[in-house]
DNA sequence: ATGAAAGCGCTAACAA
DNA sequence: TTGTTAGCGCTTTCAT
């Protein structure tokens, strides 16, 4: 592997010479330049990034660390970041810690190989992200709720959105509304709890608990509560899931037990996933604004790259989206 | 940010005695490391993985470069190649072509910040892969057939998945079988119709070009081509769709027509993608081994990596996923 | 217009 | 058991 010693040496000219030459730097005479030039492309001169993070100590990368890719909507908010780094002439990298035992991670936050983070997953621990987050690298945090020095936050609005669609099943005319939840700890599951509350006391109907279920946000888990609960005696009217993994398994037991959406039993998810569209019936649901966070994320990250530190949580609005089951 | 000089002067020792007790090396008393240990803490001290890097003249790193992540097979993929480069400590750092114009490849391919990659991403140009494709940089190429040095092929059986659907489709009894394909320079479209023209041929069936359509693997485009076939008079038996999003929009065009799949016109995807278990009817395509093709994939970097470079292409088989389609 | 030299933070061979 | 030193490949200040 060439290096810029050996581009020299070739040229017969110094290092400090090739590398301005390189930057186009108009102080060096056009013809040295056009010969430096040539012995780059003869010997296939490559700059050695590592070398140059190591001397600017600046990396103009950025993590960008999900649990993992599966998800519907990855794609989306890796677009929205991927939109402002250009802008700045930062390359984000993506990271998925799923099964990776944190190795990754560690190498990326921990070794300085980035500039900053955006965090998308749940199961990276809050003492790591204090453990990392400083003043050289900011972090921003997705969906969580945790207050720190260099963490900023962004989230959509989880109970708001909440909020909507269960008041939207209430304007329907459904009385007794299920709540199907995903893990307790989940932070974004509380907020569509706190949502479904809310809804429901400001028409002041109380909560029922015997109409409280938790599964884990897996399809399965909702195919399995369905199953009970469509064989029970007490059938809601009307189910929201907390999201729509859940509510499509909801959808599938349901309808294998004969009951006819949203006839015997309304049915909404939360994140408006593509197979939402394709469901029978097409399932009432609250779209989430992943491109938006993607881009605001991004520009938060900036600001605190630049020296800001004082931001704001952002709280980006959802859509509620009617469909066929409600 | 503190470095291990300052931690060396904080605890009265030379900078290689830190260096080696952070790694545990034996040679180093165990009161002087639990010192250092100590003052690591006490100054926050974290190594600088880029200098680690440039004087080890070695990453650890591999770059999965995708052209976008919501395909759906992705995160699979990428869980074969993150359980294998596990194995091998390796971090693997996914990068998505789209939007980025490709800076991000530059920095990680060009500059040397990574040790190797996979590519998945029809849009990467040949004559860049031909450019950073070198032994310090062994590439490994999924779903294209470029023969290059230090370029390693590893590709499911695209053309043997689509005889098999095809065939399937004969024994069923359709005689009129249509093809729509995907973009004609897509290689793998290529292959798929290949599959569809052997299966054909070995049936004894001429291959009609009346029955070969072209669409651009997208949903829309299925459709589009969905609306006009299902209008037309002579209307195919049976239809072999080289991708489920076209297979889907089709599916939703006839469906909108009034025909009833499979009676009055079977349908066949490839791909095998989450949504054609849930369309009405679910759809018979052909599934992909996306886990095993990142694990191969992965082994034969790692082999590469190694010095071996006679490593042959592996072509990986698909599994015919018969549904209600047909 | 070009060169010499220092130094980014680390590792490892060699000395002591 | 610990220290000295050179050097990875680059950028940049200061000379020339």
């Amino acid at each position: 592997m060439a290096t810029l010693k050996d581009v020299a040496n070739a040229a017969g000219v110094s290092v400090s010479t090739v590398s301005i030459a390189l930057k186009h730097d108009p102080r060096v005479k056009e013809t040295t330049k056009r010969k430096i030039l040539e012995i780059v492309d003869q010997l296939g001169y490559r700059p050695n990034g590592i070398a140059r993070d190591l001397k600017m100590k600046s990396t103009q990368t950025m993590a960008v660390l999900l649990h993992d890719l599966g998800g519907p909507f990855y794609s989306e908010l890796v677009t929205g970041v991927q939109d402002v780094a250009l802008a700045y002439d930062y390359s984000p990298i993506i990271s998925c810690s799923i099964g990776g035992k944190g190795v990754a991670l560690k190498r990326l936050l921990l070794e300085n190989r980035v500039d900053g983070a955006i965090i998308l997953d749940p199961y990276i621990e809050e003492s790591f992200i204090r453990r990392v987050a400083s003043p050289s690298l900011p972090i921003v945090l997705l969906d969580r709720d945790i207050d720190l020095p260099y963490v900023y936050r962004v989230t959509s609005d989880h109970e708001g959105g909440a909020y909507e669609v269960v008041s939207h099943l209430i304007e329907k005319g459904y009385q007794r509304i299920a709540f199907v939840g995903g893990p307790q700890r989940s932070f974004d599951n509380q907020l569509r709890f706190n949502g479904y509350k809310k809804a429901m006391e400001s028409q002041g109907k109380a909560v029922d608990s015997r109409l409280i279920f938790a599964g884990d946000f897996t399809e399965k888990s909702g195919y399995a509560l369905g199953l009970s609960l469509g064989g029970s005696d007490k059938l809601p009217d009307a189910i929201f899931a907390a999201n729509d993994e859940m509510a499509i398994g909801l959808l599938r037991a349901l309808s294998e037990l004969g009951l006819k959406i949203p006839q015997d039993i309304a049915l909404a998810g939360f994140d408006d996933i593509r197979l939402s569209q394709y469901t029978v019936p097409k399932l009432t649901s609250v779209h989430q604004p992943m491109y938006e966070l993607g881009i605001v994320a991004t520009q938060i990250l900036f600001r605190a790259l630049n020296g800001d530190s004082k931001i704001e949580p952002v709280v980006l609005s959802t859509q509620l989206m009617i469909r066929d089951s409600t």
